[in-house]
DNA sequence: CTGAAAGCGCTAACAC
DNA sequence: GTGTTAGCGCTTTCAG
């Protein structure tokens, strides 16, 4: 593996010419560039990345914290992060703390050890206090999360229109028993949502039975242990409000094997018109999350800390949610 | 940033001996790691990464790369090489390659640059003899994927038995009209199950119509256009092997939407056993990948050749497929 | 415009 | 057991 100092002695140049070659600095004279250039092709020389990061102090690589790789929401998330990236030069790496503090607070570490030069955390498991000393290190921009006491920049959803607006749909349609699902995690998020669902409940003086509150909603399994916890009831809502498209995807899977219509026995609404959204039998109506858009966002305020070498500070951008109105409600 | 030598200051020792403690060297008396260790809790000494690549000249990380992250096949996949990895220390990078060449070739450059140690593809893209060069590098390992000339180790499935055993039960299940989709990409994967297919169906004598043959097979999308045109064709075949569950849903519910019943106006058979398989209607008939263990397999080969630091020969090492029986077809 | 030289933070011989 | 020393490969003053 040939270094820059292979590169200089074929080109007849110093190292430092070199180097000044590879970072396209002005001020190298169009001869010496050129031969420098072909040294480097005749060589197949590539610069050593540990040295650059070291002698530069960064790298140039941004840490992404997902809970989970394969929830489609993450997946599209860090998609659109990885495009933004790549067109400002920087890369991503991905890091799946599978909900678990302490990994996340692994990951994290990155920032201290100078493998990456900043954080997007769209996931958050451990309360602010534990992480904001790490903010010292580098700049950390949560995305699509919420940390009341976090101060750094933070790209989110209005949770709470969501909530609002799923549960007004619902009553619209003149469901009055409507239950909810939520993950059940201690993040601002589901708070807001549920303060939205509380809202849109409250408004219109339909009552909040703590019996259609599921917690553990996640995945398409929950979907179903819910559906039969509700088939089992003597007092069952008529709507339910599932906070995501494959709990949304469970219930009506297995309402179908109970032998229940959708919507006419319960009527369901998912969260973030997933692929699943639009194949699922009947359709189902969902919230839209503006992935491209929040990763993009995000992308581009953690970029600016980047650059401008500001010190983070609290402030919130919130993006706006959509309904999409299907069979399912 | 504190750096090793602060920590060797306040701990009254040399930078060598602070070292060992990092490393977990032996021959360093307990008293003195004691104090070498209060004196990075102190500090709150991190090491510096950038520094410890370049000396050691390994960085411990393992490029990944996969066509799409948000198909739900390679999230997966990718779960399953991250757990592998981090059991042995090591971390991994995921590359998406967007099935685009030149964004893999970027990639490999990983390996000359010594960002990574290794590099697993579970894509490929370009010819191979366009990366043998990049082998000198780093040990590069193929996973669940072929290429015939490719001079590395390949883990993969038996794609050849997956065509065969789906086919077969099609054909076993009365149908003899039997369509075929596929991504169109030159693969050896592809072509693998495509025998496995023709296999079967010359074993029956059936003929391989091919109008009947579909390619750009990728996801739901494609799976809607697809049933769209066998709607509008005068010769219609009665089952179909999608390939893909994205696929099959996709032409499962377009199928709905025209009107048509599966398996009774035309079967349907997927390719990977995803959550959307059991949540739709009718259930799909599918063939699971052992996704985990293709994962862990390809993990262990490439730690191999890591520490053995031998030259990295052809082996394939392939994994059995399984035919889960639901109501498509 | 170009080169000499210092040093980023760490590890590994080698001495003692 | 521990310290001294010489770099890993690169960039960046500072001179000229």
């Amino acid at each position: 593996m040939p270094t820059i100092s292979d590169v200089a002695r074929l080109a007849g140049l110093s190292r430092a010419t070199v180097s000044r070659v590879i970072n396209h600095h002005p001020y190298v004279s169009e001869e010496k560039k050129e031969s420098v250039l072909k040294a480097m092709r005749d060589l197949g020389y590539i610069p050593n990345s540990a040295a650059q990061n070291l002698r530069k102090q960064k790298t140039n690589i941004i840490a992404v914290l997902v809970p989970r790789l394969t929830n489609p929401f993450f997946a599209y998330l860090v998609e659109s992060l990885e495009e933004k990236a790549a067109e400002n030069g920087l890369q991503i790496l991905i890091c799946n703390t599978k909900y678990d503090k302490q990994r996340e607070l692994d990951f994290l570490r990155y920032l201290k050890s100078k493998q990456v030069d900043g954080v997007i955390m769209a996931s958050i498991e451990n309360r602010w206090d534990v992480i904001e000393g790490i903010t010292l290190s580098g700049p950390i921009v949560l995305c699509n999360e919420y940390s009341p006491e976090a101060k750094v920049p933070s790209v989110r959803l209005n949770q709470y229109q969501g909530g609002y607006m799923g549960t007004s749909y619902l009553v619209k349609q003149g469901y009055t028993k409507i239950g909810y699902c939520w993950g059940g995690i201690l993040s601002g998020l589901a708070h807001d949502r549920y303060h939205g669902y509380e809202k849109a409940m409250g408004e219109k003086g339909l009552p909040i039975n703590r019996n259609w509150l599921f917690e553990k909603a996640f995945c398409i399994e929950d979907g179903r242990r819910i559906m039969n916890k509700i088939a089992s009831m003597a007092n069952k809502p008529e709507a339910l409000f599932t906070g995501s498209d494959e709990v949304a995807a469970g219930v009506i899977a297995e309402a179908k094997k109970l032998g229940l219509r959708v919507p006419e026995d319960i009527a369901v609404i998912g969260f973030d018109d997933q692929s699943i959204a639009e194949v699922i039998e009947p359709g189902l109506t969902t919230i839209r999350q503006p992935i491209a858009e929040i990763g993009a966002k995000t992308m581009e305020v953690i970029i600016n800390l980047l650059t401008d070498e500001q010190i983070p500070t609290k402030k919130i951008y919130e993006l706006p949610l959509e309904l999409i109105v299907r069979e399912s409600s």
